[in-house]
DNA sequence: CCGGGCGGCTGAAACGTTTTACGGGCGATA
DNA sequence: TATCGCCCGTAAAACGTTTCAGCCGCCCGG
């Protein structure tokens, strides 16, 4: 029961082990009536394909994976959600692995998948991304595909979107409403996307203002709790000194900014604008709705999966490509109004 | 470099192979200058461990798999966060499949799993979980625990909240405030968990109010985009017909009828008041602070993994147990409100 | 009537581990 | 010094597939 094998069926189907492979793989190779006896054993026999022993022969095994940074951030699943159309359109199998934005608990899946044989890994990384457990898996010939993380490399395909373009498009907005002293919130600075955004505010604050500088506060993750801790501070600075608008890393961290300033008394957008980045599902639902830069996410999953299985599929002819989409402004009520 | 077996490592060491395998597994059974000369050959060969050939040694993975309704519900991802805690712990993988509340789906996930006969599974089943799927995962020895669903089968573990008293406790807290015109929203009614808390409800409001029945509007999903449906179709409703309270199967559907009811003018919770279900971080920060049963999504992820690893260690002398928690409900702004 | 081709099936090899039975030294003990 | 264990290490079998070379009988054309 427990040990239906090939051999069992075929014995007692009464053909050779070979002929059972074949009504399994190449159902036409076989004459009809040996094929319907073999169709009933395995039914009265229950057997079940040893999916172990498939990959040992094939060398490679038909699941994809997906290694997000945080598997409850709504930005990642949806992102998931994509890949997994995708993936299972295609016959294959989604796992989703979480880092929880910890790099050795990337490394640790990263050598699990590399064991298992995994046919592609989808990553947003940690860190930069050269680690050397993504190096392997590209030596060793698994395609990799970077997903929300541009690539200067043109070793593997990549998925992104313009955060630098965010990044600017969040801080022109604050400045056409006549903010000036304004905060960047989110971290660690580690992280590509904050990075980048920080970047695209910060150049987009120059431009303007060029003695003005963008004020900067990292948080050490991207999340609601973080948010709050980080209006905390910013709480806590004197009263000169606080900006009058906040762009966030992300939907996460706004949230817990705009929950904790509006247990504080602060009132948005008029004591203190906020802007997001994501555009998850929750952002118009808040207390205050909020703004935020959109980004096409379930697209993302799904063009990455594409790629990836572009890739295993044609193999050497394959030809890297990195494709960038365009972020977009979501204005709502948390940041629209004119600062007098 | 793609094909490096135990075999070259072994050839590259100049011992044979089932040292090699010693190494590997039991270090401590060969001596140190063999041992540090595999390891060596390993490094430079740069070796990993096929799993395949491991598994199918073995006759089994080290993997669990978590199947979910919905991945992109906070809900789930609390779950799955908690089990993953533990099951990483064990030094096991835990893959995350998603059924969409999809039987079909569900059923191939189930199939896919068992071929690569996975350590165990936890599920949150689409229907009454009893289908041919799980049973047949049970006959060939791989646990199953159900998660978030209390089981009368006492052929499996599961883990579970009350959530008949869940729904109790919304309804009740609902009469409390004054309101008798309560209506309840969610569905599909096939989903045990929707059907126990509308059972709890329906009981409260009877014991109450005998003669007035508890209106039902059900949605075919339990999403924000529902949500705002089921708001709309309540809103169509006769004013004499309209409730004056409303608890929603979870906190998705809860914030999609809020936001619909903002929209078109409905005050919360002063003309309609609204509770619930689950209490996912984003409740606390809705438009109107959300009122909500309260679910241990965590530890029930934790503690459905414990009970799978035990059953999978224990083997033969496991009992099943079922572990059964007890909700508990969260007031806040949306139903704060004593109805005049 | 013979040779060739072909459809349908068989049998064995191979994939990379783990495990188990077994062998060859070597030190300790009598 | 001979014998007995003991420690390290070896070789082979087994796990369940897939694939490939080959075999048999049949039909068809010459």
């Amino acid at each position: 029961m427990a040990a239906t094998s090939i051999k069992e069926v075929a014995r007692h189907a009464g053909v050779s082990l070979g002929t059972v492979s074949n009504v399994l793989n190449r159902p036409n190779t076989v004459s009809p009536a040996t094929r319907q006896r073999v169709l009933d054993a395995i039914a009265a026999l229950g057997y079940v394909r040893n999916d172990s022993a498939r990959q040992l022969r094939a060398g490679q095994s038909r699941t994809i994976a997906i290694v997000v940074l945080d598997v409850a951030n709504p930005f990642f699943t949806d992102v998931v959600r994509g890949a997994e159309q995708v993936v299972e359109e295609a016959g294959a199998m989604l796992v989703v692995c979480n880092s929880g934005e910890d790099g050795a608990r990337e490394r640790r899946h990263l050598d699990l998948l590399e064991e298992q044989r995994v046919r592609g890994v989808l990553i947003t990384p940690v860190g930069h991304g050269r680690h050397p457990g993504l190096e392997r898996l590209h030596e060793r010939g698994i395609p990799v595909v970077l997903v929300d993380r541009g690539s200067g490399r043109a070793s593997r395909c990549s998925v992104a979107v313009d955060d630098v373009l965010g990044g600017r498009l969040a801080v022109e907005h604050l400045l056409d409403r006549g903010h000036r002293r304004i905060a960047y919130l989110g971290g660690p600075l580690t992280i590509p996307q904050v990075a980048d955004r920080h970047a695209g505010a910060a150049a987009a604050l120059a431009e303007r203002h060029p003695d003005t500088p963008l004020r900067v506060a990292t948080t050490n993750t991207l999340t609601v709790a973080a948010g709050r801790r980080a209006a905390e501070d910013l709480l806590a600075l004197p009263a000169r000194q606080q900006p009058s608008a906040v762009f966030c890393a992300n939907d996460l961290i706004a949230l817990g900014v705009l929950q904790q300033l509006t247990e504080r008394g602060v009132r948005v957008p008029d004591d203190m604008a906020i802007v997001g980045y994501d555009d998850i599902e929750f952002a118009g639902a808040a207390a205050v709705p909020l703004s935020s830069v959109r980004q096409p996410r379930e697209l993302l999953g799904r063009t990455a999966a594409q790629l990836l299985l572009e890739e295993s599929t044609a193999g050497a002819e394959h030809r890297h490509r990195h494709v960038v989409f365009q972020p977009e402004l979501v204005v709502r009520r948390s940041s629209d109004h004119r600062r007098p």
